[in-house]
This record gives C-alpha cells, structure tokens and sequence, in this order.
DNA sequence: TTGCGTGCAAAGGTTTTGCATGGCA
DNA sequence: TGCCATGCAAAACCTTTGCACGCAA
C-alpha cells in the first residue's frame, strides 16, 4: 500500500470503523456519522479510503444485494484472524459474531473432507437472528 | 402469489432457471439464453419474473456487491429444503453444492447453542473453491 | 516539492417503476 | 372481459472515475 497521509477525513473514518468493530456499517452509516460531527467530506473520499483498507485487507467487504449498499467489516490488526473464521450477522440489530472455537476447525475439515470445498471465510457471512432479537 | 399467466417469456424463463439449478444465475445470463433462442425480451420483464419467484420462495436471491449483479438460485418444489441448508458456491466455476448432511445440523445446534444464534439459510452462502477447480 | 487526498461532476452498472399497450384465460 | 404481462423510457441507487486543486510530509 502506497504511503498514506493523516487527513482529518481518514483519522475520522477510521475512529467511526474501530468504534464499530462489532457491526457491519454501510457508507451511509459513516456519512452521517461525518455529517454530525460537522465534518463535511464527499462521497467519493469515503468510498476511496474504504477501498484502500480492503485493499490492504484490514476492511472487510461484505456484499449485499443489487442496489443496497455494500456492509463493511473493520478487522484492522485482526485481519489474519478474520480470515481464519466464519462471521455471524444478526439481520436485526447489525451486530457480528465471530465464530472463533474450535468447532470452526469442524466445520472447515469436515467441508473439506467431505465436499472436497475449501470455504474463504472473507466473504463468507452466515445471516440470521442473535440471541437479544430473537423476541422481535 | 397472484394468477400466473403463461406466457413465452416465462416458460423460457423457468426452463433455463431448471437446467441450471447447480449454479448460480444473473440477469445477464438468462438475457444471453433468451437471445441465443431467438427471443427478444425486456430487461424489466426478467426482473419482475425473479422477483416474483423470489417472493414465492421458488428462488432463492443471492446479493453480490454494489455494482455486481445479484446471483439467482432456483430451488422450485425443493424451496423448504434448500431453506434448511447451507450452500457452498465455487468462486472460479460457479458450482453449488447443498449441505444436505447430518453435519448441517451440527452446525445449527452448534451456533445455537454455542452462540445463541439462528441460522437463516436461505440468504447465507459460503464462497470458496471446489474441488475440481483447486488447481487453477 | 512531491505525490497523496479531495471535491465536483459525470459516468457506469444494476434494479425498479409508471404508463400505456398487449395477450392469456 | 378481466387481469396479468410486457416494452419502453425514465428514474433511483450505489459505486467508480477524470480532472483540477488542496494539502500533508
């Protein structure tokens, strides 16, 4: 990755991204969140530093449908262990779940073993509903 | 579901979602297979098919991203099993293979009970490589 | 000074929608 | 005849890109 600079743009997104670690957040989500601390920044100069995280792997991309927005993951340093498991998504509240134990090394084998498949975690979201918003 | 009517487009339509049930499906492919067979049809008259067989459970919307185009499967009268396992689906050749194995459930009981969360199928696939394309 | 970051506007791609018309039952 | 299906054009959405300017290092 090319050198990077210290924008208030970036310091800004990123503190937004690493506040939000246990969620999948959308561009939408930052915008407003840049909007209500008053900061003024474009579309695009969100959209081109969330592509340079993906880039270097510390974001994940997570695809929706056709003209719903992409939800973004920050894995940040974590990235090598992200990549390692399957995430939960909870379509209720937003909230991830990260499936690290040791029943992920079940899951991964047995895939492999028996339909010869070997999963990427990456882009692999696994959508349902958690514990707190089962009741709704 | 409302009456529905048979009409050209459709019966085409549905022929080509059923030769191609172990893969997934875009917009673009099907106007490819209509065009080969000769038949001119809208773009809108295609997605307001889908998204009726959507609605019907038939099929089953698989979301890429932002500007990628959604991929379809069709599941007809299996619809209640395919809404109880997982899919894997090959990145490079496009391939699904259904969890339908014990395992699936220990998968589920295991998220359940584990992490207190509940599966739902219908819209989680998990991407990677079969075992036919791990060489490239 | 170098070259990354940004705003703006325009474009690109996918999907939806309104409206009038066509066609199945 | 009644109602669904269709074509067409326009719009809505999300995302990317070109270009000139701004700004961090």
């Amino acid at each position: 990755m090319a050198k990077a600079y210290s924008t208030i743009s970036h310091i800004k997104i990123m503190k937004y991204l690493q506040d939000n670690v246990d969620r999948l957040v959308t561009v939408s989500d930052i915008e407003d969140y840049l909007k209500a601390e008053g900061i003024a920044v474009n579309n695009s100069t969100i959209y081109r530093f969330l592509n340079k995280l993906s880039d270097s792997g510390e974001l994940l991309k997570h695809n929706k449908s056709g003209n719903a927005m992409s939800e973004f993951q920050y894995v940040g340093s974590d990235s090598h262990d992200c990549h390692e498991h399957l995430h939960l998504h909870c379509i209720k509240c937003g909230r991830i779940i990260h499936l690290e134990c040791s029943f992920m090394n079940d899951i991964r084998t047995h895939i492999m073993n028996h339909h010869g498949f070997t999963i990427e975690c990456e882009n692999s979201v696994l959508y349902g509903v958690c514990e707190n918003c089962k009741g709704a």
